[in-house]
DNA sequence: CCGAAATCGTGCCATATTTCACAATTATCC
DNA sequence: GGATAATTGTGAAATATGGCACGATTTCGG
């Protein structure tokens, strides 16, 4: 396997680029704003590029799963629904994993893309917010294997001492603590608007590094935390620009 | 107020793009594969700026709310995020709105962008899978005013024949009739992965021009239609990448 | 009413991202 | 075994996106 796989990642932290200034906002996908990595001052690689890499992963994985050995750029591209030529400069990042005339293993290639994107471990995640939202993502299944909700955090003293799973509901005060205590690098925040940057400060004290805002707050963070945006209202809003009246 | 606000939407329809030449992401059969339209053929607007517009009337509205009647560009972009430059490029597509010396009006600017994106109507939308994300999706109110739930679909015996405040859960083979009949222009599919596209060709035959999928499934759509994706597990996926052991 | 300060809109340039297209390599078939 | 087909990885070109910087205009304080 090609270089990056599991070598020493501190190359890749996202550039500098404090608080307001040059953070670009939206992706090319829909997914949204805020701070994400700069994608060049490092030499690192494109974010853009990144991002498409779980897309890569999942297909890969469900073609492995159905019993398909190799794919080539072209018919990946297809499923996925991207040119052939992206996969293969995408890929060319990281280094040469295709057999010329046969294509690509989805099972190697999937593997290798995930030991890339360091998914080859389970993360812990803390979850501030257990309202309807925070419950959902508490209950949801798919962030599984990779992702483990480790803390859960809210404000209500209602909530707060709650039990889900083996997990006592902890009041906001002790995110910092439990968060450095535990290792914590990722949080999930699910909290009602006004308190998003508080406990987004809180998170990055005790050391989490990625977080993924569900609220629509724009958060301030050192250069050195990662942050994507859930914006599902924002996504629907942008599409009604193309609806017409009549219609094809 | 410039051009665009309520004038006839057709000329911003997608560009029509076939097969895999100019368009990203189209298929063999000229389905535009999962989300944004192509952004330039028309010498229409580029769809990232048409995605940056809600953050836009979001941070603008706020302002208002709060009795701010002015903010500069420079200001605004300190709010969200972005550089001034760009505020101004991407509103200058539409015309000119702002007041040299002064800044934009909070309030005015908030409603022709509104307007620009038909945000000044109230949408039905079309919700299918009544799960525990599709229950949630029906509470939330962070759609609200511009976007109402006015069918919902699920194939279980069980959900569908239930209510919601005044709807019933009506099965997915009416999906096609009720969206038609109600000349409902957006969906939200929230079904389990096997049934997201079949979900998804029943709205679209119904008249739907805009999905939200929350599946990871990608969308085979014809060109006409705008898919936006929420993907949590992507960004989470994506943001690990970036994590390193120690840090700073 | 004046000069200084603020701010917009945009031509033009810089950067980032995508795509083309082809040499090199490997597979396949007879 | 050799000809043909498939397919990769990548330099170079094409597009798309972002930002600088400045003329033009308006505001503002006195
Ligand atoms: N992006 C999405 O898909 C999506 C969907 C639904 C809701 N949301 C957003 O997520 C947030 C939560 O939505 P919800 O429907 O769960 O609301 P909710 O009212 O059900 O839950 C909010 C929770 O935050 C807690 N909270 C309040 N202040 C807090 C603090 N200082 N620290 C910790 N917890 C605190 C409350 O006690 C409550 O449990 C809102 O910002 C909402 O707009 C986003
Ligand atoms: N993007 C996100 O944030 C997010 C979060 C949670 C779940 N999901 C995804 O959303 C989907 C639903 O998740 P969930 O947790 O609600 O699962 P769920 O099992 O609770 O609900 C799925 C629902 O879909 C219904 N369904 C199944 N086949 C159907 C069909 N042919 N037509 C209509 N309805 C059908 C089921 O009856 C069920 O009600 C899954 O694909 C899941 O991965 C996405």
């Amino acid at each position: 396997m090609a270089t990056v796989g599991e070598s020493n990642p501190s190359h890749r932290q996202p550039a500098a680029e404090t608080g307001t200034s040059a953070a670009p906002l939206a992706d090319r996908n829909g997914n949204r704003v805020s701070s994400r990595p700069s994608n060049l001052v490092t030499g690192g690689i494109p974010d853009i590029v990144i991002r498409r890499l779980p897309v890569y992963v999942r297909t890969l994985s469900l073609l492995a799963d159905r019993g398909v050995e190799s794919v080539s750029s072209d018919e990946l591209a297809r499923h996925i629904g991207v040119t052939a030529a992206q996969i293969r400069r995408d890929l060319s990042y990281f280094g040469k994993f295709g057999k010329q005339g046969k294509g690509y293993s989805t099972e190697l290639l999937a593997g290798t893309i995930s030991r890339i994107l360091q998914l080859d471990r389970q993360w812990d995640v803390a979850l501030a917010g257990f309202g309807n939202l925070g419950r959902a993502i508490a209950h949801y299944r798919g962030f599984l294997p990779a992702f483990r909700v480790a803390a859960i955090f809210d404000s209500s003293s209602e909530r707060s001492g709650e039990r889900f799973n083996e997990l006592t509901v902890q009041p906001v005060e002790r995110i910092t603590e439990i968060v450095a205590a535990e290792k914590i690098r990722i949080g999930i925040i699910a909290v009602r608007t006004g308190a998003a940057q508080d406990v987004a400060d809180r998170m990055i004290a005790g050391g989490a590094r990625a977080l993924l805002n569900y609220t629509t707050v724009v958060l301030r963070v050192p250069a050195n935390v990662t942050v994507r945006e859930i914006d599902p209202v924002g996504a629907m809003q942008s599409m009604t620009y193309y609806l017409d009246e009549r219609d094809d």
